[in-house]
RNA sequence: GCCCGGAUGGUGGAAUGGUAGACACGAAGGACUUAAAAUCCUUUGGCUUCACGGCUGUGCGGGUUCAAGUCCCGCUUCGGGUACCA
């Protein structure tokens, strides 16, 4: 019986006044639009605290708002965490899925300083941009909790954060941050005396030095403590820019935008004391889920080294210093010494008749970035003139100066072992120093052994005993006789946190007598000024130089900003209670929300953000403010999506084009063509004449009456013109379309080619989806009990969903309701009972259609509140199975058996199959396999 | 250099050690149509055979196993990250 439903127009389309009929042929634009009307009007999206239903926090990471727009590589990862969000809601989850903006950056500060268009204005004009985009695709967003870190009720808490971390220290016992005022108290009792303090530098005082110290020489002191802290640093100073530049913005020596000179500079910066953190951060590692490379490139970055610290006196000087070694097992091995051309021990131990040398070499080392010196491997150094004595062996060694030495790691100075280091080797060779192999039948005629196995020799009371022995022994031995002491040193650095910039966050800091000093957290937040121009001021002030009543109480400001990971540290809070004016997050929405369950982004993080919003929640956890001391439990990388260019070919010196087989009778210039004006590799040659001035006139050689492109996968970006909008997408086949495209692409955490192309398929998929409701203008929906095939298909699916979007393995999913839809079709199944839980399926992918089909079977609340299905295996029994039988491996045949039977009667009856005989050639089998329910392998 | 990923048809990709190529795209052929679009049906890794079928096949070379795209060893190659970190 196939029965129409009769429903409730009026109740269906009540937020609609117009005569809305029903849509009888998939017409995806009108759906869309219902459907993304009616969730804005009816807060489908809206979150609050609900303590009756447990909590589920999905996080994107925030957009910077670029001019350019989305393209469709972007939305990728907000797919797959909508897709999530969406079926743990079904399951019954409180979700809280928020989305904002970075908003504070330096591309709209460079427009700012071309155009004079207020980088806020930009800023706003570009996020608009995006939220339309984003918008179209049907996200869940809650947008009431939308952010913008360039907004003053959201930087206040960024400020707020800065102020806290100078008003505390780490503690290295404690390993957590505790007030400046108990530092202070101590130095007031004992001076610096058992301390236990994160610093800058090592310093000793009384408790009478301390009281006799001004005010300004204490709070110079209290710097060296702080976790955000003022600090004479060397960085990469841009004077055509205005400002510090990364490691990574310059190349070369000059600055990656504009090739402007860079030079190396000590200035006075604010530091944020990430290193303090160091072993927490690694420690940490382990207690989240996330995925190895992930964690093993954080492991590296943070490079934490087990060594010691050694002692070594200079020959005929009253003076020692000391040097960080990995492998105190070749101390008997050390030639040479080396300092860092930075160092402060350059001066102490140049002789006068090295002097100039020395000068000389210096000088044409600071002319260089660090990234120059690490590109260029020519051997440098020049001879200091003093001499070091070996503690362990007594032998007297060269101490050198070369810039291969890292001045910020370690002590800026190294023991050389040219047989078992391969710098120190390079090092030995060209200065023709001496090299001592220490282990057993090592080879150093030509290389460095860098390995560390084998047999100690050379090395007096180590020698016999094996690499890692004698690492211990040594170590033992240095700190038994005092020669140093065991010591863990860690790569990772305290995070530079001042730019010469306009678009940022303003510091909340003001200065008495050259201190810095924090504004009251009632004066929050220190607004951003206005400026006329976005430039350095004529003294070479950073913009807000140039900001008129830029003090407070006749004391100056801050004139630098934050840079941009300041915004991005702890904005996963904000989403929490993004309205508190009161704190940064109340404690009941965080005990409630917690951290984020599931967090989804680019790799391109690993190293600054990722570590940053650590850092920024452990020191918060520290405080008692938040209740989780990692902020991300769950951590997923998105794949880049890739563009997939299209060529032309020129014929030299015409306008004549020829198409791609036949390219090679010709000589010819490859040339990027708009990937959208070609289709499956096809140029549409009218679109082509009319695309760009140039090309009015092209001529075309064409094979069999078309022309064909060439192609290649590259990144995408405007100048292969191989972008794709997702609104064109959206324009053509719809938001759904899109989202499934995106994930049927291929893995999500892998990187693959966009090609517009393939999405027929899935709207296909669609379409035959409609329909299994309507044909012409009938609903064909039927209130019959299912067969056991429908509901097997069925139940087949709901299994195979459920276990991929658990694995974040969507391009399967969408395959398995391809061929759900497919088996349905075939089997002509029209009925709700099958047709209403496969739509809640669907709904976490393709939400408007889902929502669509789920209110034409007759339910009148959103489908984001529906159950999701659960499979009954039950339907998903067979009775019988077919075994593929293989000899020696290869399958010839196929046997249909009961799938009770037995693993002796399977055997039984296989053999006895007369094509069995056939391929027995009259053998006798050695040896027969068979694995019930899977397959049987004779072995002949 | 080091670390992490990949490598499967013309293309994107699928496959708890158990029928390699699911699902799609493209292509070819057909149906419907005045035509086009849309839709539907068939074929589609390679070689071979009139056909049944056979051989071969997951970057290369070995190995483990009754059975390897999958596990182990040694390479090639392409991406990504990172780098004088002592």
């Amino acid at each position: 019986m196939h029965l129409i439903f009769s429903q409730n127009k009026a109740l269906h389309f009540q937020f609609f006044n117009t005569n809305f009929h029903y849509i009888m042929e998939y017409n995806f634009s009108d759906i869309e639009k219902k459907w993304q009307l009616y969730w804005k009007e009816n807060n489908t999206y809206k979150s609050e605290i609900d303590k009756l239903r447990p909590k589920y926090y999905v996080l994107d990471m925030f957009p910077y708002p670029s001019g350019a727009g989305l393209h469709v590589g972007h939305p990728l990862g907000y797919i797959a965490s909508d897709i999530f969000s969406r079926y743990k809601r079904l399951q019954g989850f409180n979700v809280l899925h928020p989305m904002g903006y970075d908003a504070y950056g330096l591309p709209a500060e460079q427009y700012a300083i071309q155009t004079g268009q207020h980088p806020a204005v930009t800023t706003k004009i570009n996020i608009a941009r995006y939220r339309e985009q984003l918008e179209k695709i049907g996200f869940c967003y809650d947008w009431d909790r939308e952010i913008r870190t360039c907004e003053p009720d959201y930087y206040h808490w960024t400020q707020w954060a800065f102020i806290q971390m100078f008003n505390h220290y780490f503690d290295t016992k404690l390993q957590k941050a505790q007030p400046i005022s108990s530092l202070v108290k101590a130095f007031e009792t004992s001076g610096t005396e058992g301390i236990r303090a994160n610093c800058t530098e090592e310093i000793c005082f009384s408790a009478a030095d301390w009281k006799a110290k001004s005010e300004k020489g204490q709070q110079e002191i209290l710097l060296n403590y702080r976790i955000a802290y003022l600090a004479d640093l060397k960085v990469n100073w841009c004077s055509a820019l205005g400002t510090v530049l990364a490691n990574d913005e310059v190349s070369e020596g000059v600055s990656v935008r504009g090739g402007h000179p860079v030079e190396q500079r000590v200035m006075r910066q604010w530091s944020l004391r990430v290193s303090a953190y160091a072993q927490r951060l690694l420690d940490g590692l382990n207690t989240i889920d996330w995925t190895e490379s992930l964690k093993e490139t954080q492991k590296n970055w943070i490079g934490r080294s087990e060594g010691a610290e050694l002692k070594f006196n200079v020959k005929g000087q009253d003076f020692n210093f000391e040097v960080f070694t990995t492998r105190a097992d070749t101390i008997y091995g050390v030639t040479f010494m080396v300092l860092a051309p930075e160092s402060e021990l350059v001066k102490q131990l140049t002789t006068t008749e090295q002097k100039a040398n020395v000068e000389n070499y210096i000088t044409a080392t600071k002319k260089r970035t660090e990234r120059e010196r690490i590109a260029d491997r020519r051997v440098t150094g020049v001879f200091s003139g003093s001499y070091a004595l070996n503690p362990v062996s007594g032998t007297t060694i060269p101490i050198w100066i070369s810039d291969y030495v890292l001045a910020g790691y370690g002590t800026g100075a190294i023991m050389a072992v040219p047989a078992h280091d391969s710098r120190d080797y390079a090092f030995a060779k060209h200065f023709n120093l001496p090299i001592i192999p220490l282990i057993e039948g090592c080879d150093v005629s030509e290389e460095s052994f860098d390995a560390k196995d084998g047999i100690m020799e050379n090395s007096g009371f180590l020698n016999g005993l094996s690499v890692n022995e004698a690492i211990a022994k040594a170590k033992e031995y240095i700190a038994e006789k005092g020669l140093g002491r065991v010591k863990v040193n860690f790569r990772l650095r305290d995070a530079i946190f001042s730019r010469q910039r306009y678009w940022g966050e303003p510091f909340p800091v003001y200065y008495k007598e050259g201190m810095p000093y924090m504004l009251d957290e009632s004066k929050l937040p220190l607004e951003l000024p206005e400026v006329d121009k976005f430039l350095p001021t004529e003294k070479g002030e950073p913009p807000l130089g140039r900001a008129i009543g830029w003090e407070v109480d006749g004391f100056p400001l801050e004139l630098n900003t934050m840079p941009g990971f300041a915004g991005s540290s702890a904005y996963y809070l904000r989403y929490m209670d993004q309205k508190n004016d009161k704190a940064l997050v109340s404690p009941e929405a965080n005990q409630y929300w917690r951290n984020v369950d599931l967090y989804i982004g680019g790799t391109e993080h690993a190293t600054g953000h990722l570590i940053y919003s650590r850092f920024w929640n452990k020191f918060l956890f520290d405080l008692g403010l938040i209740c989780e001391e990692e902020p991300f439990k769950k951590l997923i990388n998105q794949g880049m999506i890739q563009g997939r260019s299209n060529f032309v070919y020129r014929i030299k010196d015409t306008n004549t084009f020829v198409s791609l087989n036949l390219k090679d009778q010709y000589e010819t210039t490859q040339l990027h063509v708009d990937v959208n004006i070609v289709s499956n590799d096809i140029l549409d040659t009218v679109k082509f004449r009319n695309w760009i001035p140039e090309y009015k006139t092209a001529e075309f050689i064409l094979e069999d009456g078309k022309y064909h492109c060439g192609w290649a996968v590259e990144k995408m970006s405007k100048s292969m013109y191989n972008v794709v909008n997702p609104d064109d997408i959206v324009e053509k086949y719809g938001a759904d379309t899109l989202r499934l495209y995106e994930m049927f692409l291929g893995p999500l955490e892998q990187s693959k080619p966009w090609d517009t192309n393939g999405i027929d398929g899935v709207h296909r998929f669609l379409k035959k989806l409609w329909s299994l409701f309507y044909k012409d203008d009938n609903l064909l929906v039927t209130n019959e009990l299912p067969s056991t095939d429908e509901l097997k298909t069925l139940h087949k699916t709901i299994k195979k969903i459920t276990f991929d979007i658990e694995n974040f393995s969507y391009n399967t999913s969408v395959s398995a309701f391809m061929i759900c839809v497919n088996e349905l079709f075939t089997l002509k199944c029209n009925k709700k009972a099958i047709l209403e839980p496969l739509s809640i399926l669907l709904a976490p992918f393709a939400p408007h259609i889902a929502e669509e089909l789920y209110h034409i079977l007759g339910n009148e609340e959103t489908v984001c509140d529906a159950q999701f299905p659960v499979c009954n295996e039950a339907y998903l029994l067979e009775s019988s199975v077919k075994y593929p039988i293989s000899f020696n491996g290869k399958v010839r045949f196929m046997l249909e058996l009961p799938a009770t039977m037995s693993k002796e009667d399977v055997e039984k009856t296989a053999m006895a199959n007369e094509q069995t005989l056939k391929y027995l050639e009259g053998k006798v089998p050695k040896k027969i396999i068979v694995v019930p329910g899977k397959i049987v392998n004779i072995v002949i």
